[in-house]
DNA sequence: ATCATAATTTCTATAATATAGAATAATTAA
DNA sequence: TTAATTATTCTATATTATAGAAATTATGAT
């Protein structure tokens, strides 16, 4: 492949960035707050499986619980791999949005 | 659509900084040397198909020219639509890029 | 005139990704 | 043991990406 695709960027930027615990459901409520957009239920896996299939992220299940119930969370999180795949893409966009000229548009 | 995909994001900073006439040949060669990552012949056309029918890119077809030959170039320009969404894509990222932790990865 | 060359876009086929939401699984509380 | 809760997995479909061959249109050489 050649660049990430966007819900790719947006997944390893968030578990990068967020405080909360990193699993599934919590990526994706934060990702819908910081952008204001409705992301379904199922959309957050499909990129998760994704990158940890290509090594940019690592996951392990959570081993316990005090939890009302549900299913084993799964933690994930960024490798180097992951890490050098964001360094890239934000040096391709440093330079895109350095210098944009003044436009005088239809 | 949710977000602009990666292609249609490219194409759109493109035209908006390209110095060079701003044609389907052109804006690939752009693209190409701005990232360094090879795109097919035909892979600029569908993304600025797209960007037209969206309203975000507006098209003229090239009057007259003296050049060798070749079917008549189609020059691109920028929508106020187009800009609004490089702005709002702009907006999320400089909150996703900003404050990012320092990592120990594995 | 005809043919080769050149520049550009359009077409076609296929692979990959995005998106939504229902189904399933695993845990706890009543 | 049944209902409620939380999370992930599955399934189906739409959209987008990607590559390169084909078609279009003009020029230059013979």
């Amino acid at each position: 492949m050649k660049y990430l695709s966007r819900p790719e960027e947006l997944v390893l930027l968030t578990i990068w960035k967020m405080k909360e615990e990193p699993y599934g459901v919590n990526i994706r409520k934060y990702i819908i707050q910081m952008t204001g957009k409705y992301w379904s239920i199922g959309a957050i896996y499909i990129p998760l499986d994704r990158l940890e299939n290509k090594g940019f992220l690592s996951s392990h299940l959570a081993e316990y619980t005090s939890e009302r119930g549900g299913k084993s969370k799964r933690y994930y999180e960024l490798t180097k791999e992951g890490l050098k795949q964001l360094e890239e893409i934000r040096k391709i966009y440093q330079v895109f949005w350095k210098d944009l000229p003044e436009l005088s548009l239809k």
